[in-house]
DNA sequence: GACCTCGATTGATCTGCATCAAAGCGATGC
DNA sequence: GCATCGCTTTGATGCAGATCAATCGAGGTC
């Protein structure tokens, strides 16, 4: 472990513009250090942190996805928040953790820990605007999923889930949503079934339908290739350009 | 409709902590005018905006009771949000509603101009924490409510609504949510179904078993008596204490 | 009083998805 | 090569909740 590197620069990694103290050492012995920032890397299938957890930390993601999941006492889980690069993970007030935060892939976050984080935050008003603003977006998206899981049929919510993560995509290689996507499906039929409310098995059977229909094509099981991105909108039950904020 | 009566004080009706400019005339009229701060009244059954409009003001329900819902093209709906006393509505930096707004009972808002608003929020930066707090709270209402949409039996999604409406009763009047709960249930049967994803004649029958079961009591359709709240809780597939932040 | 309306209830039947169960398939190791 | 493991697909069956339909009851109006 080197010494901390103490700099003021600006952040790269992540979309809350900051003060960065130290962006050199990986570790995670953050209460013995100094540093408010320091990044984290998280093997696929490791938990990044348990409901019920104290929280010393808040944070985004730079690579790697990780999913926000709860779960009832007999088992029953479901997954309230997919987490890409740029997303924010952690509620600066509350000291423990409200979900289960788990790695899919190989995940780097960039961290800061929170007292320092939540003192900065007090001095710098245009982090605490910028918060909200992502705030307002992942409610979005959360009331959009609500619709997803509440109103929608199997097919169509097997179609909104690709056309999110379609979305997604593009937006990160700032491409347009029309005419053809391709992309690769990081999760697994079992992550899709605890997203959208259904059962691994009817997950399977509708991607298998879709496939068959045409909507989709796939290249082994996770490479996806959307022909046309209308028509699976239309699967989806969206109104021709509708409202997916994610 | 008189003239504006500017002074600067503490608004007393909502969250929002802010420089109160004129708090006297009840208008809609607020393009012509220079007030940020007014009140609005809706009756029971009106719409306060559609998805899609033009928003120019934010606000906060004063009293009253309106529900955030989203509509597909075939008429299937769902509610996103479900607006009591204290709670929020519309979001800077967006200007057409991303949903629809509804009074279910009479409804008073405190609202504000949108644009001094957004003015007053870059210059006073408690109103961005403020707002970002209120923020976390509803987006975590909104994943506890994905949880119930996604993994919840009828039954238990009746319970559910059930224990968040009794909680927020309680905080309302600042009881505690042991032993026994009584309150009205101001949502019909088809709201409550448009909440829970459900239809209502679904939730007519859930209704009517839990007051077999005798972990309800009713006096006429609305009025409800919860014996036990423990009980109504375990019903709802919550653990002991468990998490309902609404 | 009779009549209407609007919400709620209750019943009968249907169906989409869950559940239970058995393979299939690609990657990894021996 | 074969065995194993994790993930996925496919099949058979059952049930929770949707759908269709009739009735009820509390106000309100004439």
């Amino acid at each position: 472990m080197s010494a901390p590197q103490l700099q003021a620069v600006q952040c790269a990694d992540c979309p809350i513009r900051h003060r960065a103290v130290c962006a050199k050492c990986n570790t995670d012995e953050l209460e013995t250090l100094d540093h408010i920032k320091y990044y984290r890397t998280f093997e696929a299938g490791q938990p990044v942190i348990w409901s019920g957890d104290a929280m010393s930390f808040v944070g985004s993601v730079v690579s790697g996805i990780a999913t926000l999941t709860q779960t009832m006492e007999d088992g029953r889980t479901q997954m309230v928040g997919l987490l890409l690069p740029s997303d924010f993970v952690g509620r600066p007030g509350r000291d423990t953790a409200a979900y289960n935060v788990v790695a899919t892939t190989e995940l780097v976050m960039c961290c800061f820990r929170k007292k320092p984080f939540e003192d900065m935050m007090v001095e710098t008003p245009h982090i605490a605007q910028r918060l909200l603003e992502m705030t307002l977006d992942e409610l979005d998206a959360a009331r959009e999923w609500m619709l997803v899981l509440g109103r929608k049929t199997a097919r169509e919510k097997i179609a909104s889930l690709l056309a999110i993560i379609a979305r997604r995509e593009a937006s990160l290689h700032k491409e347009t949503v029309k005419g053809e996507m391709v992309f690769d499906l990081k999760l697994t039929r079992e992550a899709m079934a605890d997203y959208l409310g259904l059962t691994l098995e009817t997950v399977s059977r509708q991607i298998s339908a879709l496939k068959k229909d045409g909507v989709i094509v796939l290249q082994g099981k996770r490479h996806v290739t959307v022909p046309d991105m209308q028509r699976l909108m239309e699967e989806a039950g969206d109104d021709s350009d509708g409202g997916f904020l994610v």
